[in-house]
DNA sequence: TAGGCCATCTGGTCCT
DNA sequence: AGGACCAGATGGCCTA
């Protein structure tokens, strides 16, 4: 609580500033805007859209109100919060928010290097290394499963191999277990092409299909980038036919 | 400059 | 009643 109270303290100026700024807004033109981009959304098949704007409006304007809606809306409204309670709101939203990245922090520093390899420290979004977390942890049951291409099971075991044994020195006997199946492990290193090299021999298996989709963001590549790296060496004849897109662009 | 990502504030709802 | 959680709104920063 005592460490609530102190965020309250020095988050004090900033909400103030925000307050202020509330006070000032001035929705019309916004709203007018939001209005046009819903209806060029909607009209163009566009990704997403927008929703009627703010809870208040949402209120007054939605048609499609049930009946429990109406009654809802005689039920008396709680006045709302005193400016010191709204304060202890925001210092524990603002806790919540910073505990949640704090798991993705951890989330990140679980990701084995390779995992995120090719990608830059800004570029691990919230959403990317959810993606990536989920195509790792696919890929481990893959491997479980036993569905996994037999290079991918040497590629990612190698990989996590080579991880540990950054912390072998801390936790020696971390590895001792697996020794042979270590060494065996390192003795194919990974990199990126290794990958690459499973995704182009395994282009008719279902387990194939999986793997392009669970791994088609590793990298918002071009496709000039993207078929450079399926080559290894941009410089080597293509080994599939002319035409053929491998779905790695998202 | 548009778009993506993020932090923060905020009000609503649910739960204890 | 108060906290947790959620989603919308907003503005800042960064990049293509």
């Amino acid at each position: 609580m005592a460490k609530i109270e102190n965020q309250v303290a020095t988050q004090e100026s900033v909400g103030d500033a925000v307050d202020d700024n509330n006070n000032n807004n001035s929705n019309d033109d916004k709203n007018q805007t939001d209005s046009q981009i819903s209806k060029t959304a909607a009209s163009s098949g566009a990704k997403y859209q927008l929703r009627p704007r703010s809870v208040h409006p949402r209120r007054r304007c939605d048609s499609e109100w049930s009946l429990e809606d109406t009654l809802r809306q005689h039920k008396q409204r709680p006045p709302p919060l005193s400016r010191y309670r709204r304060k202890t709101a925001n210092a524990r939203e603002r806790y919540r928010m910073r505990q949640i990245n704090t798991a993705f922090e951890s989330l990140r520093g679980v990701l084995p290097s390779w995992v995120c390899s090719r990608r830059a420290a800004s570029e691990m979004t919230k959403i990317t290394t959810l993606r990536l977390a989920s195509a790792y942890i696919r890929s481990l049951q893959d491997i479980l499963d036993g569905k996994a291409h037999q290079d991918t099971c040497s590629w990612v075991l190698s990989s996590i191999f080579q991880d540990a044994s950054h912390l072998q020195e801390s936790q020696p006997d971390l590895c001792d277990g697996n020794h042979s199946k270590t060494q065996q492990a390192l003795s194919h290193t990974p990199s990126d092409s290794d990958f690459v090299s499973f995704l182009c021999t395994s282009t008719e298996s279902t387990v194939f299909q999986d793997s392009m989709e669970s791994f088609s963001y590793l990298s918002p590549m071009s496709e000039a980038e993207a078929m450079a790296l399926l080559l290894g060496n941009e410089h080597q004849p293509r080994p599939w036919t002319e035409g053929h897109h491998f779905p790695l662009v998202s």
